[in-house]
DNA sequence: ATTTCTAATTGACATATATAAATACCTGCA
DNA sequence: TGCAGGTATTTATATATGTCAATTAGAAAT
């Protein structure tokens, strides 16, 4: 469990709201949902849920990166996704009542508010407009989980690791540079997003890096060509 | 565009209601579904529609079987999912008005109803119940491809092709034989869907016919070892 | 500063799987 | 009846990528 704050943040004057589901509640409706939610602070690699649970409560990114991802065959993490502030996480596991499926774990210092369950609950089955933003919201969750898999299916490890780079380019964005990525992952987390060994994960950052696609800074990565990074990535959109 | 018949089966009466997300509606409302829906049949091969395709319509499956595809990289089609009576169709482009994310093409001769897409949008808006099957449904099929997605990135084209056919029989069946998979697909249908190249899946199909595992009948494929082929795929549940 | 532990890197090697090419087998159709 | 076009099958070969092992670098701890 993360540490409980004792000041929670506005919903009113939330800066993630625009970008959320939650763009949709009036003025009066965002009260009722702060005086519903509690907000708590996670370390650097803690766990926000896990797949083995069962959920109490919808959570939403106040500040923070969080991965999502589930265990595979032998045990090996499988990462599904990158979530960042304004994104709600567990949603699917509360509205069809079974366990999470898949885990939440920071990346870096994170702080996530947490709204009750049965308030939730209650008000989506009042608020239409809340729900088609919910259905919106697992339809782009789909949509990205299936460009995900044909990737998987029909990609090779080189052009699946330039479309992370891009990935998470376009998750995260950029440092004041516009070049290096805003995140700190493992080697082993890109390999686990990429779906291949770390060790291929290596030496293809390392080719990247000779051929000035990329450069190195110790575990930060810059992009120096993204036009030749997307032509590696080799997309067809 | 498949051709509209004459006599469109009623809601009401539809075997394949209480499976489907119009579970929820009440006599009343399935009278009102029925004067907004078309039915049309589709002959084996047909397109229902077109991933470049703007929706104009909810589809719903009244009998037959669907595969959902996209075109990957170099035109390579990947399936996504196969699709069976009482199924929805296309609702993630209608509610997000946006092109189709795959194409639906019939496995064999099918009927399916087309519901006004006006009615749809105005109805779920007004319906939560409904609302909340479609949240319900999205994400089913999002946990679907999560599955599908860690299996292609894990596992290897063995375990794949097993688990494929386990895919098979769990949404399609068996003949009254109980054994014997009740649909056809082609060798290449079967890889664009285990993500191999047709000869491997056909050599390692020919493997399990060998193993005893399956029975090879023509284009048909019959389980003569569930255990055994359960064990092939690697499960962990 | 020194130790300890984990993460990153590199190289050698094994192998699963794709690719290519040739053949056999259907199924519809003239 | 036989042709034609697709589908299925088989074999041989190339290669991308995983695995294993050893080394280095960096971070955290004492």
């Amino acid at each position: 469990m993360g540490k409980i704050l004792e000041n929670k943040p506005a919903c009113l004057y939330c800066n993630a709201r625009i970008h959320s589901v939650f763009n949709v509640l009036d003025n009066e409706q965002l009260e009722d949902l702060y005086k519903h939610k509690t907000c708590s602070s996670y370390k650097k690699g803690q766990y926000v849920f896990n797949e083995l649970g069962m959920p109490n409560g919808l959570f939403c990114i106040n500040s923070g990166k969080i991965k999502l991802s589930t265990t595979g065959f032998d045990g090996k993490e499988q990462i599904l996704s990158l979530a960042k502030e304004g994104e709600i996480l567990g949603y699917r596991a509360l509205i069809s009542d079974e366990r999470y499926h898949c885990s939440a774990v920071a990346l870096e210092d994170s702080s996530i508010c947490i709204i009750d369950k049965s308030y939730f609950i209650s008000t989506i089955i009042k608020n239409n407009k809340l729900l088609i933003e919910i259905v919106k919201k697992v339809s782009g969750d789909l949509k990205l989980a299936e460009n995900h898999l044909v990737s998987l299916s029909q990609k090779n490890v080189r052009e699946r690791l330039a479309e992370a780079l891009l990935f998470i380019k376009a998750t995260y964005g950029c440092l004041e540079d516009g070049a290096t990525l805003n995140v700190t992952l493992s080697r082993e987390e890109i390999a686990n997003y990429v779906g291949t060994s770390t060790e291929s994960a290596i030496r293809l950052l390392s080719e990247f890096n000779h051929d000035k696609i990329i450069e190195l800074i110790g575990k930060k990565i810059k992009i120096l060509n993204l036009q030749l990074l997307k032509k590696t990535a080799n997309l067809n959109d």
